[in-house]
DNA sequence: TTTCTCACA
DNA sequence: TGTGAGCA
């Protein structure tokens, strides 16, 4: 009985298509040991070999194109770059789906505590807040595509962050996303009175920021510093064609015998 | 079962 | 950079 094995045979031991063991004999990198009488490639030990090493470059990235030069000519310290290359490659990739995997949990916790509230309105203690500014409106323009486009500073993963609408006292916008300290604006540590629901966005959000300052005068509640305006667009995934909003206002502390206002 | 070739993603 | 199909 002959030592070598067929195509199929290598195919099935190294878990790769028989089509791909021809394709590398194709570009000349992983001859068979001999062709048989019946025309049928046979592979022996240094096939075997060559086919593994063949798979792990293949497996590192490098180009079919440049596997005979890399194991025929490479040195120690060519090869030793390569793998370190690599690895650069696979921590960059770590650390993109460690950002995921952030955002993911992020999104989860989100609709699991929006959906586990007996209210739209809430109290929250939050600390500190530090937002760096993004574009800012004029009163009379509405925010459109064009306008993100030419104004807003770049923000890598604009639409999964929180983005912050802030009006001042002259009723000018200005949009923030959350950053680092200090940014350039800060919402300060303390109690805010929160309402958090989808909405469209132009009616219903007027209609928001009128209940949410109703239910603050009826309960009492003097507002303190701006109204922020909290877009979750991500949470859309939750309640179609609907975007996400929180408002949100710091409180002065005069009633904190009520932790849950109800409308 | 394998080879070869061509089309396709 | 492979894969799928058809043919001998």
């Amino acid at each position: 009985m002959k030592s070598e094995i067929t195509i199929s045979e290598l195919a099935r031991l190294m878990n790769v298509s028989v089509h791909q063991i021809r394709y590398f004999e194709e570009k000349g990198v992983l001859e068979p040991a001999y062709t048989s009488d019946n025309q049928y490639r046979m592979y022996g030990m240094d096939e075997i070999y060559r086919l593994s090493h063949i798979l792990l470059l293949r497996k590192l990235g490098v180009p079919v194109g440049l596997l005979k030069e890399c194991m025929d000519n490479y040195s120690a310290d060519q090869s030793r770059h390569l793998l370190q290359h690599f690895l650069h490659d696979v921590e960059d990739e770590l650390k993109r789906l460690e950002q995921l995997r952030q955002f993911i949990r992020k999104v989860l916790h989100e609709q699991q505590s929006y959906s586990s509230l007996s209210s739209p309105y809430a109290i929250k203690q939050r600390d500190a807040v530090h937002l760096a500014r993004l574009v800012e409106m004029d009163p009379s323009a509405n925010l459109g595509a064009r306008q993100i486009v030419e104004r807003a500073r770049r923000v890598p993963h604009l639409f999964e962050s929180d983005i912050h609408y802030v009006w001042d006292d002259s009723n000018r916008l200005t949009l923030y996303t959350e950053t680092e300290a200090p940014g350039d604006l800060v919402m300060p540590e303390g109690e805010y009175l929160t309402l958090q629901r989808p909405a469209d966005q132009d009616d219903e959000m007027d209609q928001m920021i009128e209940q949410f300052s109703n239910c603050a005068a009826d309960q009492g509640y003097i507002i303190q510093g701006p109204m922020v305006l909290i877009e979750k667009s991500y949470l859309s995934l939750f309640s179609k064609h609907k975007l996400h909003y929180e408002l949100q206002a710091l409180i002065s502390p005069t009633d904190r015998t009520c932790k849950e206002v109800r409308r």
